[in-house]
DNA sequence: CTGAAAGCGCTTACAG
DNA sequence: CTGAAAGCGCTTACAG
């Protein structure tokens, strides 16, 4: 019961055990060099056909290590990344990475972890300096925030879109962001305004949430509860059915803010369906960029997270902390963008 | 110049002998758990102070060495994937992924290279057994098939959506995918049909343009070099030149076979623009699926390779591979699908 | 409070 | 044709 070994492996050694030879013959014929170094042919067999059959499996890491002498060591950087965003944001963040990883001949290996919203706690055991030289983390819940502030891990750590005192992270203002989406509304004379959320959502998407009611109130813009729908989906029907219930007000919005892209098809259907032309009688602003918005019909304004800067940023960050034990947290806050096109004009009424 | 040893970087070893310490000691400290080994205040800030100062990285293979006998060891697998689909298709792939090792609770761990197409050679020395226990690989060009044909690896490698002889594949019949495509437009009565390729493609796509020029030619289908147009790059503004350029003709194509989803908001726009109706004027099919084509106005009729699918075989197949050397290739052909929708009909006329 | 030794799994000179 | 030994960089009992 005492036993360290895991005995689920083998190893060379056992299979040297098993046929009598020594552990450096099994090594060179299962690297292909048993011709070259003149190994019998029948002792190559052997060795060969156990293998197969305890079904053998290099270890990796005793491998690298043993060359480590010779070859350079790789940064490991883990990407932790929430499964709902595995689209064409980590595409954009993952070309960014790419891009900047070439220009700067980075030696740098990429571990891409996936984890599900709210389950981030599942890798704890993974994200330390046993495994990893450095993390980057995106997408992380409230439940995800707590489950970071409330450990220790021994390795940096940088947040993507998230605004925290704790640890290091790339982001934008998204207060400001949320308020300057209201402020859009209120230049182009909304007076009653819709606002189209989500159910699930992190820290950073509640704040533009907050920062454009509680703006929308300042500014004396209507956005009463029935004028706020939450969809349970980031889909095309969700957006759907939840513009639905902001356009069966008898008084309809003017204007809509979408919080997620991906909902923004179905809003853009239940105008239609409402018999709303856009921009004319409704105007729409999405959170949440996306190449189709740029030749729809109408084409769609938004205002989107920064992610090729996010990249780029963020691994800079890491490989400084990897390098040099910084003790405060570096926070580095970028600008939203906006893009002006049909759906929702600009800052001039 | 003999110099084995990395001198780019620094080892306990040298902390401790630069301190005149045991390098036993330095790991504790470098560690934590210098006050619980009840290491002297000094001599801990000596060890950190000199870390610091050389920069020490801890090198992640030997603790993952170490750690190997109480660990279960994962499978690295390398995921080599082409630059150009960073985006919705990468998606998609990583969610079947993840979903299978979720499912199943494999323990891997998940490399992703990007590479350019055409430069999958460059990471040749990392494609062996000494970094990783498989690689599967997305996206190859002519050239990097041909590389990897005049190669030999000593790891498992699944090719991702091509036709090969030498290597594992998870794939669709390319061939046939284009000819269903021609036979699509022949049942629908179309008579003069364009096509838009791409410039840079590798042999898939080639076999799919072959195969639907080819059935065009046989079903009498009017496809002459005039209809035929190829884009640079895969975007919006290309297509929209392309098409342009189709629309030209005097004669107008009833039908046009967009081979690169990103091309296909730009013909709508030249479709629009040489005032012709979709799908009454034209039809458009188009090769490459995205959740806005499904609520487009119109929406769009796609084929589309199964990338959960694919995700989901080639995960398979990498672990048998790995658990079991396999001698002849396997070759796994899953069928495209098509998703019919407004801006080209069915199989009924 | 700290050092010396063993060992993780592997490969490679070296010796015979 | 093959074995025994050294060593990659690290951590952890063990000893003192």
């Amino acid at each position: 019961m005492e036993n360290k070994k895991n005995t689920a492996t083998v190893q060379i050694k056992q299979i040297a055990e098993l046929l009598g030879v020594s552990s450096g013959t099994v090594s060179i014929v299962l690297n292909g060099r048993g011709d070259q170094m003149r190994i019998s042919k029948t002792t190559q067999k052997r060795i060969q056909d156990m293998a197969k059959e305890l079904k053998y499996q290099p270890n990796i890491y005793a491998r690298r290590l043993r060359k480590s002498a010779e070859e350079e060591v790789p940064y490991i950087i883990a990407l932790f990344w929430r499964e709902e965003y595995l689209d064409d944001l980590l595409g954009q963040f993952l070309k960014g990475l790419y891009h900047m990883i070439q220009q700067n001949d980075l030696n740098i290996e990429l571990v891409l972890q996936p984890y599900d919203f709210g389950n981030l706690e599942k890798y704890k055991s993974s994200i330390n300096s046993n495994h990893f030289n450095g993390a980057i983390i995106g997408g992380i819940s409230n439940d995800d925030q707590l489950f970071l502030e409330q450990n220790e891990f021994d390795i940096p750590i940088v947040l993507i879109g998230r605004d925290t005192k704790k640890y290091n992270s790339v982001n934008i203002d998204y207060y400001e962001a949320g308020e300057s989406c209201a402020n859009l509304f209120f230049v182009r004379n909304h007076k009653t305004v819709g606002l189209l959320g989500l159910s699930t959502k992190g820290k950073s998407v509640q704040l533009v949430e907050l920062a454009f009611k509680e703006t929308c109130m300042e500014r004396n813009i209507h956005i009463d509860t029935n004028y706020i729908s939450y969809c349970a989906q980031r889909d095309f029907i969700s957006g759907y059915e939840s513009a639905m219930k902001i356009l069966s007000n008898e008084i309809k919005p003017t204007a809509i803010f979408v919080m997620d892209g991906r909902n923004a098809g179905g809003v853009l259907k239940a105008c239609k369906m409402a018999d709303l032309n856009v921009p004319k009688d409704i105007e729409i602003l999405v959170f949440g960029d996306n190449e189709y918005f740029s030749y729809s019909d109408p084409t769609i304004t938004t205002i989107q997270q920064p992610m090729v800067q996010f990249a780029e940023r963020s691994l800079n960050m890491i490989l400084v902390l990897i390098k040099n034990k910084v003790d405060i947290p570096m926070i580095q806050e970028l600008t939203p963008i906006f893009n002006f096109r049909e759906s929702c004009g600009g800052y001039t009424a």
